[in-house]
DNA sequence: ATCGCAGCCTGTACGC
DNA sequence: TGCGTACAGGCTGCGA
């Protein structure tokens, strides 16, 4: 579910709600495979009496450096943070817990399961979008080079890190390029025009604190329990049947790579 | 190298 | 109302 701008987000918010610093004492593991392969009793014993020193986001993971060991925490799907205090029950989809020194604790909630916490395993991610090495040149080398549509490409991470479906929607749309489009068959405006559209719709989800689709809980939520407000400035991901907001025309739903997929196919030509 | 599919999970929406 | 099916913002591993 989280995508770059709701994990961006999340990582600020747990900076501001004043993480860093704090000693975590205790540590519940609800759900053993959110730490796999590592056994739920040493991760336990790993994280337990140590320091929170930083929090930083690398693409999708948000990493969690401790005084003597890094922790790296994937939200896939339904991942959710939440501050609360010593005295609250098991949550529903509680999957972990943190607990502080000063009585607070960090719930960990994964309705379907998917979400990790690793140890030291530092993920193999490819640039982030915002980071200086995200250049036309590496951009532009990352298209010829490879043979493919263009969506999933902008949906690996080993690539670029940090797109999902949400925002890979939107960024082809801005840029008029067709989901489907070979990507060393995109022509050098296409090419430039995505280039500046990827770190554009990012920059604005960020702005926006991330994408909360429909109303129930398994949805994107801040770590205080709000929503964003970036599903209100959505040009085509789960637009079907609306009118593009540049010709008019109607957005039309496909799938792409086994993923639904959003466009004008009168803007987006292949 | 790339593609398509199953699998990992739970819950919701929708058709009958 | 109930049941079955499809689908969901992610990612991995497998065979073709």
């Amino acid at each position: 579910m989280p995508e770059l701008p709701e994990v961006e987000t999340i990582v600020q918010e747990l900076q501001e709600v004043g993480l860093v610093g704090r000693k975590i004492v205790d540590v519940s593991v609800f759900w053993p495979r959110t730490v796999a392969p590592l056994d739920p009793v040493l991760f336990c014993q790993k994280v337990k009496g140590q320091l929170i020193r930083q929090i930083f986001r690398r693409g999708k993971w948000i990493e969690i450096q401790l005084s003597d060991c890094r922790l790296f925490i994937h939200l896939r799907m339904t991942g959710k943070l939440f501050l609360g205090k010593l005295s609250d029950g098991v949550l529903k989809h509680e999957r972990l817990r943190l607990q502080f020194d000063d009585g607070c604790v960090l719930h960990y909630e994964d309705q379907r399961k998917f979400g990790r916490w690793q140890l030291n395993a530092s993920p193999e991610i490819g640039l982030d979008p915002f980071s200086k090495n995200f250049t036309w040149e590496f951009f532009e080398n990352l298209l010829v080079s490879h043979h493919q549509k263009i969506k999933p490409l902008l949906l690996n991470q080993r690539y670029i890190a940090g797109l999902g479906n949400i925002y890979v929607d939107e960024a082809l749309w801005e840029a008029k390029v067709h989901p489907m489009k070979l990507c060393d068959e995109l022509s050098t405006i296409e090419k430039k025009s995505l280039f500046l559209a990827i770190p554009r719709v990012l920059r604005k989800g960020v702005e926006n604190k991330g994408t909360s689709l429909g109303n129930h809980r398994s949805n994107y939520l801040n770590v205080n329990g709000s929503r964003g407000s970036n599903q209100y400035q959505l040009n085509v991901f789960r637009k079907e049947g609306h009118s593009c907001a540049r010709c008019r025309k109607k957005i039309i739903k496909i799938i792409v790579g086994q993923r639904g997929t959003h466009f004008c196919p009168c803007c987006q030509k292949v």
